[in-house]
DNA sequence: CGGCGTTTTGAGAGAGCTCAACATCGGTGG
DNA sequence: CCACCGATGTTGAGCTCTCTCAAAACGCCG
């Protein structure tokens, strides 16, 4: 998930020198449910999927974090994780001991507000992305992620990355994805430039 | 959306002390976009809608608000509101005064820490809610919704409200969660009671 | 040139949505 | 006491839309 906020931007230098990192081979695991927490992870590479085991012994995903994710920030305020953490694939993680954050957080009151200024940031985006997959259609759903995603001048958005990518973001298959933006252009809704789309006019 | 955690939990009582009800008419706005941010609001009845207006003046909704949830938990930290908020029935909120808020955090660290520790929380179950939402199959992201709402012995769900919210939690329309609810039913799986479900069995 | 991943387009099928009818229950008022 | 009403719960039938499976063009890199 493009949490659209550097770790960098809320967490104190200090806390960053203190990190360390870790190689996971798939399928191995990051931490467990009931491990004591070491501190929360920054997924540098790969993918690791946190999820609890359901009563049938199945497993149940809660949510796959990709380069870029922060994974277990709960785990600053609990004694164990409350979920297993498996590499998706061969991933490479950072560490930032609670002790040290916690210990940061203390000293300066000001980077306590900031990641929690964070969280709250995330909250809102989280909410709004639940709200876009409400949305049955691709086409609205696409509309909906380029309203919110338009720059400062409302009509241009960054392509972050492939569009696969995006389609998995959007929760559409990249076929529909494909689609739906060429039925878009078709229309003239939208023009597609090198790693960004221009919205031409909305609809009426 | 069922926070699963009360404000009581995490606000001091002299800050819960401090707040203040309004009643909203349908349509009525409860702040604006750009707005001088009052502080947070907790949504006593009825709904209330965060949306924003696109380039072509399309509202995009970005999170529906329902009775217990809070809204605008990041007006703490900017001095203006990043969205509309829109009564979409009559509704009656309360708001919680930025000022006493910051003031409690700032004399009881540990207020303040439980309010992070309460955002990380929901970070957590807003991504576990965004996961359920790749499931295509109704099947699956129900088996998915009661695993993950098991009570403690991992069989029995206690049913929040009537099962029209629950499909809206689950973002079904009421009839396919009706179907597929009688489906498990019918194979075994599940059991319906009075405001509770029993999973009998997993799926092998 | 020969893979490998992304981007595209095609055709078919399945699953959930939509529309519709009806049952049920609680409350309200004649 | 009963008729009426609204909201929830339930089932049926058809239709649309996206997913799935396939195939191919394209670009990049060794």
């Amino acid at each position: 998930m493009p949490s659209q906020s550097r770790i960098d931007d809320w967490l104190p230098a200090a806390v960053r020198a203190a990190a360390s990192e870790r190689r996971l081979k798939a399928g191995e695991a990051l931490f467990r449910l009931g491990d004591k927490t070491a501190g929360f992870y920054e997924v540098i590479a790969g993918r690791v999927r946190l999820a609890r085991v359901d009563a049938a012994g199945h497993e149940v995903v809660l949510h796959v974090a990709r380069p870029g994710d922060v994974i277990a920030e709960a785990s600053l305020f609990s004694p164990h994780y409350h979920c297993d953490a498996i590499a998706g694939s061969e991933a490479t993680v950072r560490l930032f001991p609670k002790r040290d954050v916690l210990a940061a957080f203390d000293r300066d009151p000001q980077a306590a507000q900031a990641f929690t200024a964070m969280l709250a940031r995330q909250v809102m985006s989280l909410r709004a992305r639940i709200e876009q997959r409400n949305i049955r259609s691709a086409r609205e759903r696409l509309r909906h992620w380029l309203a919110l995603n338009a720059g400062g001048d409302g009509r241009t958005v960054a392509l972050p990355g492939p569009l696969k990518e995006l389609a998995a973001e959007l929760g559409l298959t990249h076929e529909a994805l494909y689609r739906t933006l060429a039925a878009l252009e078709r229309s003239g809704e939208i023009e597609r430039l090198e790693g960004k789309i221009v919205i031409v006019q909305g609809r009426r």
